[in-house]
DNA sequence: TCTCGTATGTGAACCACGTCACATCCAGCG
DNA sequence: CGCTGGATGTGACGTGGTTCACATACGAGA
């Protein structure tokens, strides 16, 4: 649907150039959280190696998982945008590495450097693009053309090479998935028992292959009238 | 729930200040489209008077209103973050008057005045944050509360005057209030009956009246576990 | 290899909402 | 005034999706 990768597209050169300067590195372990919704939040980070979670609950706890972001990735910056709480959460899926940069720091560079703000302007819309899609996407499609999108958008690009035979694995569990879609992990397991009866998909534990892409995206199309 | 007044917050007096020199004025009457999702975008606006409705269709045609913008808020900006074309469509509710800033205009002038990439940088965040809000609301929230919480930001603050006795006067058809919270004209009806039946508002043709705030206040909470 | 904890498959019952189908009910206007 | 078209009220009914409740099935340890 989209050509970027990852929430916000991969950070400008000229972006990652700054931050490198003004940032300290930080290492993070499988399942640590870099923040929580709610944490004041005074810095933004680029990620450097691995994936990060990001996601949001519902004040009942259930979770929503907004997008995963991997290497080249700047997360963090609602904040910078607009000071006060940060409104999700971070959370590392492997062993991961980021740098990350004070606000104060970026906003005082932005004062030398305006193509910075260009840069983190664009960075800006290119969020608002995609909360747009997941809104839209939300309100309007049923599961499962909610799921064959998102499993398409996850398996996009991911390494090209992988892709030239139509397949491409995905290493999320079943009740992942569905907090991604914003559905129970029974209607998600139910789903992909009928791709996987047409071939669509296969599945193993913990992940799942796409094994005929052209046909997930005929279930993704809206198909409408 | 949040202190800003329409989708994204008033913009401040430097921004506003800086658009009124480089601005044309626009004026518009009830029912026009200032412009629609796909179109190429290449200006942003400022509300001076009146009001518009900011929406996006699925792709079947069924309308999801985002918010209504009226005097002193910006609008159309995501195409300066994000080139491309627009995401959603502006509609005039009112007769409306507004002043058109081409983005090549504010971009450069953003190399003359960095303060100015800041104030859009913050109105990129406060969006960014509301559109997180919708989204989880959307996910996680059943019909009534969805309506409760939409008509209390859409009454919220309009006039302070107004709200001292816990009333407040919402002019839009229940079909329009549907299109809000992303349900259907009957179960906003039915909805809207229950409350009038414990006076918690009152409907009029084309319109409703909040009676008891706080009552209504009290449906919009979660009250979770 | 056996075992236990976690991931998955699947059916039954339930339920919030959408869909459909009318019955009203105003507000303007001939 | 009575007509008429859009705005509302309300029921009947269907259904996607959740909830609940297990049955497997797999993988990592002991």
């Amino acid at each position: 649907m989209t050509a970027t990768k990852g929430f916000l597209s991969t950070a400008s050169a000229a972006l990652i150039d700054i931050l490198e300067g003004l940032s300290t590195e930080i290492r993070m372990t499988r399942g640590q959280v870099l923040f929580e919704a709610g944490d004041p939040g005074d810095a933004l980070f680029a990620v450097t190696e691995g994936a990060l979670e990001i996601s949001v609950y519902s004040e009942d706890g259930r979770k929503l998982t907004l997008d995963i972001m991997r290497a080249g990735s700047i997360l963090g910056e609602i904040t910078l945008f607009d000071p006060g709480p940060r409104t999700a959460t971070a959370t590392a899926l492997e062993p991961t590495v980021l740098r990350r940069v004070r606000h104060c720091d970026v906003l005082s560079e932005i004062t030398k450097t305006p193509e910075l703000a260009i840069d983190l302007i664009h960075l800006a819309g290119k969020r608002m693009r995609y909360m747009n899609r997941q809104l839209n996407e939300q309100v309007f499609l049923p599961v499962p053309l909610r799921l064959a999108r998102k499993i398409l958008y996850l398996t996009q690009s991911d390494d090209p090479a992988k892709l030239k035979d139509h397949g491409m694995s995905l290493r999320l569990s079943q009740a992942e998935l569905a907090e991604f879609v914003g559905a129970t992990r029974e209607a998600v397991s139910k789903t992909l028992s009928n791709w996987k009866k047409d071939g669509v998909v296969e599945a193993s534990r913990g992940g799942l292959t796409v094994l005929d892409r052209p046909a997930l995206e005929l279930i993704a199309e809206p198909e409408f009238i």
